[in-house]
RNA sequence: GCGCCGUUGGUCCAGUGGUAGGACAUUAGCUUCCCAAGCUAAUAGCCCGGGUUCAAUUCCCGGACGGCGCACCA
């Protein structure tokens, strides 16, 4: 049924060059597509569209990190640990399953995906695991491991491993007390990027839709948790359906459309930052011609959260009959930047200052060492830093003569006057916060796909089906045809001057003269252009007998892609009308 | 990765143990004054490797790629 539909979209893909198979000269490879002429265009109308909206129109800003990240960025991230699969194929019926889960399912042994893969297989063998299938023993089945990381060497030798990034938001995460400081250091602010993102997928599926690079364009959008607020006002008369983790176990639920402000106020999006963004998204996947009868946002249920994520929301398109993923919107918290706090040599903080500075009694110690050394040897540095540890956990323990802590088992007492506590008073004019992330994170080739599919239709013109692309006038690879109703008499002359005038007006411009003007016609609507010019007999100032009353000379038909209905206008006019078209400051009934 | 099915001009298909045919598209010409018309001609193909055979696009094995199912999707 639908599948013919996306069988023709592939066929159309190819054919008119919106996108195909690479290196299909030698055989192919899985999960890697080209984007031809078409599609070039039409990715970057669609980038461009998410540039102005995500970051122009938000105030945020666009950086451009490398692809190829050093290991110690993932093994900050998570992604060395929590991108690695561990697959066991079972020896009787071939199923393969991850052997780390059957490792917790079965023993009392919890994150068995941090343990290294010798010492699974190990475990499989001691606990007499069994495939979960058929039930037949694991034991002495070699666990392949399996990261969906591209490994790659930097540099000559092996010295230094590098990645290829599964996610463009680490090149932003490790730059950020960079970015802080062009951003004054005042939160909240925003950084995005567009780029691509590499996973070794197992299995490449559906076209684009699951491919081994792809690109992405995310937004981290950093701020205080404790003081900032999204302007809701702006998106919250907005409506989406909204399908939240509670309905989806329902065995009725289903997703209920509803306003952002509601959805907020009810508690369903937990975060009002998110629901900001799936407010914006929602427009502009509506903007960009995904439909949106067919759309909705999906809250991820508690088992399918990723690493980082604390709510999680899904943009959702149907496509094939089955919903697809769009995009994820995410409350990383400060997972991200407290990691890379830890790892790297960095602060990954801000420091907000109060309107006031505060006077907080702040108790110290300065332990004598000269007499801690002698008296506890090498424990000595121990007992200083329980000392320490005790003066600011319990202030009160310092009251009596002496003190005791506890190193390891033992227990020391100390004489209060050897480890000169006091309490002193320290004026604080601020302090560091870790910013909170949230990140709207969008998949361009599938959104890309997606309106591709959606803005698909077939319809009759005169009895002949024809099939067209109603892709948004925005975001359309090209803009305007201009055709010579025929190349003679001088229209063809006429025609590509004009061409290339409306392409000095900033308009993208294609000129064909060929073959009848029909098939002209058929041929832009296939590629979803939005308007086309032609040049008749008229334009040129020649009275014809079947003239109609508006054509004067220097008038041109423009033709409209999704009802085929024409009007005229003066050529003097057409750049100016065409723009107005194409920003969408007139439609064609203004025309 | 596993299983089933498939792969023939740019696209969609037919067909054969003796290297292939159609439709659409494309190009050139004629025709045509607004929606894939018609006529003429041209361009262009058996996924890759090995085996069997006098001969393989065809049969067998392997691979690549694709579709579906399973698994996977941080």
């Amino acid at each position: 049924m639908s599948s013919d539909n996306s069988t023709g979209l592939v066929e159309l893909a190819k054919r008119r060059g919106f996108f195909l198979q690479t290196a299909g000269a030698y055989g192919g490879v899985s999960g890697f597509y080209t984007f031809g002429p078409e599609g070039a265009a039409l990715k970057r109308n669609i980038e461009d569209s998410w540039r102005d909206r995500f970051a122009i129109r938000e105030g945020n800003m666009e950086v451009d990190a490398p692809t190829v990240l050093p290991e110690p960025v993932f093994e900050a991230s998570g992604h060395l640990d929590g991108f690695d699969d561990m697959l066991v194929e079972c020896p009787e019926c071939g199923e393969s399953h991850r052997a780390d889960h059957i490792v917790e399912d079965r023993t009392d042994i919890e994150e068995a995906e941090s343990i290294p893969v010798t010492e699974v297989e190990e475990l499989v063998a001691e606990y007499e695991l069994v495939c979960p299938t058929c039930g037949a023993g694991l034991a002495g089945q070699a666990i392949e491991d399996f990261n969906l990381m591209f490994e790659t060497n930097i540099g000559p030798g092996s010295s230094a491993s590098g990645y290829l990034r599964p996610e463009t938001a680490q090149g932003i995460f490790i730059e950020f007390p960079q970015l802080a400081e062009y951003a004054r250091n005042q939160l909240p602010f925003g950084v995005t990027q567009i780029g691509r993102a590499y996973r070794n997928e197992i299995s490449p599926r559906k076209s684009l839709l699951r491919v081994r690079e792809f690109t992405q364009a995310e937004l981290e959008l950093f701020i205080d948790p404790e003081e900032d607020e999204p302007a809701l006002e702006s998106v919250a008369d907005v409506t989406a359906p909204f399908y939240p983790a509670s309905d989806q176990t329902a065995d009725d639920g289903e997703a209920r459309e509803m306003r952002i402000q509601t959805v907020v106020d009810e508690g369903i999006v937990g975060k009002p930052w998110i629901a900001y963004y799936l407010g914006i998204a929602k427009q502009w996947y509506d903007t960009i011609g995904v439909d949106m009868d067919r759309f909705r946002f999906r809250q991820h249920r508690s088992g399918e959260r990723a690493h980082y994520a604390t709510d999680c929301w899904d943009a959702e398109a149907e496509v094939d009959g089955d919903w697809i993923e769009l995009g994820g919107f995410a409350y990383r918290s400060d997972y991200d930047l407290s990691k890379h706090d830890a790892y790297s040599d960095e602060e990954f903080t801000v420091f907000r200052q109060y309107d006031d500075p505060v006077t907080v009694e702040q108790p110290t110690v300065d332990p004598d060492m000269s007499y801690l050394g002698p008296a506890f040897g090498d424990d000595a540095g121990a007992v200083a830093g329980a000392i320490e540890n005790l003066a600011a956990r319990n202030p009160g323990a310092f009251e009596g003569e002496n003190v005791s802590v506890a190193v390891d088992d033992d227990s020391y007492t100390v004489p209060v006057e050897k480890t000169g506590f006091s309490v002193e008073e320290v004026t604080e004019s601020g302090k560091h916060v870790t910013p909170h992330v949230v990140e709207p994170s969008l998949g361009i080739d599938r959104a890309l796909y997606t309106a591709l599919d959606h803005c698909y239709r077939d319809d009759e013109v005169d009895g002949e089906t024809r099939s067209y692309l109603a892709l948004p006038q925005t975001v359309a690879p090209t803009t305007v045809g201009v055709f010579p109703l025929m190349d003679r008499d001088g229209m063809g002359e006429y025609a590509r001057d004009l061409a290339t005038e409306l392409r000095e007006a900033g308009l993208s411009v294609t000129y064909d003269d060929s073959g009848a003007i029909g098939r002209r016609y058929r041929r832009q609507d296939e590629v979803g252009t939005p308007f086309c010019v032609t040049v008749d007999y008229a334009t040129l100032g020649e009275a014809r007998a079947d003239a109609d009353e508006a054509a004067g000379p220097d008038t041109v038909t423009i033709r409209e892609r999704d009802s085929t209905a024409q009007t005229r206008v003066a050529v003097e006019d057409l750049a100016e009308t065409l723009t107005a078209l194409r920003d969408g400051r007139a439609t064609f009934d203004d025309v």
